[in-house]
DNA sequence: CAGCATTGTTGGCGGCGCCTACATTGGCTG
DNA sequence: CAGCCAATGTAGGCGCCGCCAACAATGCTG
């Protein structure tokens, strides 16, 4: 991942025939772009006015407009994977500690990622979506089902299949995370409801008896 | 609304210089179009060619493309509150078979309906969208206050502020419905799983001791 | 150092959204 | 019922866009 080095690079070198990394400075400056326009404004022919190079060079490293927005997504998905991995890394062994910190961390990443989170759910359900896409989102729900997993078997989730029993967790993770982001729930309820809906979580998953 | 007729109407006489309603014809083929290539390939000047009228000719009905996928949002919105206060019209009394109707009504909607539902969700936290479909939203979200404020006063849903217990069962149901609609969850699971998402839901929000 | 794949440039094509000026229509009013 | 006017549709043009093909600079590799 090239980052700030290859930035600072390219506005300090003013203009050499080849870029140096135009690959990663336009997916830098095209997520900066969905940030402040949205995705319908998003232009290859500006970006690459931004970054100081002709309107063509953009196809040298993304076959079209659609291949972008696929490599920006593999970026958000990865960037996911990452932070709910951290996330389950120091939260201890109790399930509902480890709950609650997958799930800060998926609300989280989707408020501040909130654009970049359309494009990953818009694209990943095509059948011909890259392998590198496919397998990003495999080690992201797997997250969630070592998660479940590991409850079931220290006895503080209800036993049954993953389909039984982590799609209605994830389903209720994913749908409290879109509401927040798309701003349907305004944000000071979406911050003060979180706890509840762990609750809520807990109390659907949880063995018989032992509400 | 104009329907069936209107349609038939506009086929059948090959050219009139003013179409008759323009505007109605204009909102049921851009729904086709959307269905079949998505948003983003929704274009004014086809949509004109289709319906044989000159490229200009939609702007006197919607000022710019916006303002028709906001027309088109309010139809969706609109069916989607039919859709939910049909299910709750004839599902009986116990808020579990309430709670079912909704569910099911909801889902059905959102897999019948999934490019629409990315346009409803994607215009309505704009804070200056429409008067019209900010009382849309409104009527909408108030058939889940109703229906849970209903299962508290009978004693089947815990107490608690709708905020605390609604919030929660909506964000379930909106993220199962988001998941089967995007594809993320395999159709055969999605089906199959609805009724685990629903006692799911029954035991996150039954009052204490009463799981 | 010669050759070649990589990367960037230039120019052009058709399509798009939106604007302005103009044409036709049908309903309302005197 | 005549004439006028607002509503509706048309014609053309502007500047953008994505994509393509032909050409130029670069730097790696034998």
């Amino acid at each position: 991942m090239h980052t700030i080095d290859t930035l600072a690079l390219m506005q300090t070198s003013p203009r050499r025939y080849h870029h140096g990394d135009l690959r990663a400075a336009l997916l830098a400056r095209a997520e900066e772009t969905l940030r402040e326009k949205g995705t319908a404004a998003l232009s290859l022919r500006e970006l690459a006015r931004d970054l100081g190079v002709s309107h063509a060079a953009p196809s040298r490293h993304f076959k079209d407009k659609q291949a972008l927005l696929d490599a920006l997504a593999l970026v958000g998905y990865e960037r996911l994977t990452r932070v709910m991995a951290e996330s389950q890394a120091d939260a201890g062994e109790a399930f509902r500690k480890r709950l609650e910190a997958m799930v800060h961390a998926y609300v989280g990443f989707c408020l501040d990622n909130a654009v970049l989170l359309d494009l990953m759910y818009s694209i990943k359900h095509d059948p011909e979506a890259s392998e590198a896409l496919q397998e990003a989102t495999r080690q992201w729900s797997e997250l969630i089902e070592v998660l479940v997993s590991d409850g079931q078997r220290s006895g503080e989730v209800r036993e049954g299949s993953i389909e039984r029993v982590g799609v209605p967790v994830f389903a209720t993770l994913h749908g409290y995370a879109d509401l927040a982001a798309t701003g349907m729930l305004p944000p000071e309820i979406a911050e003060h409801g979180l706890d509840e809906v762990i609750a809520f979580m807990l109390r659907g998953c949880a063995p018989d008896g032992r509400a």
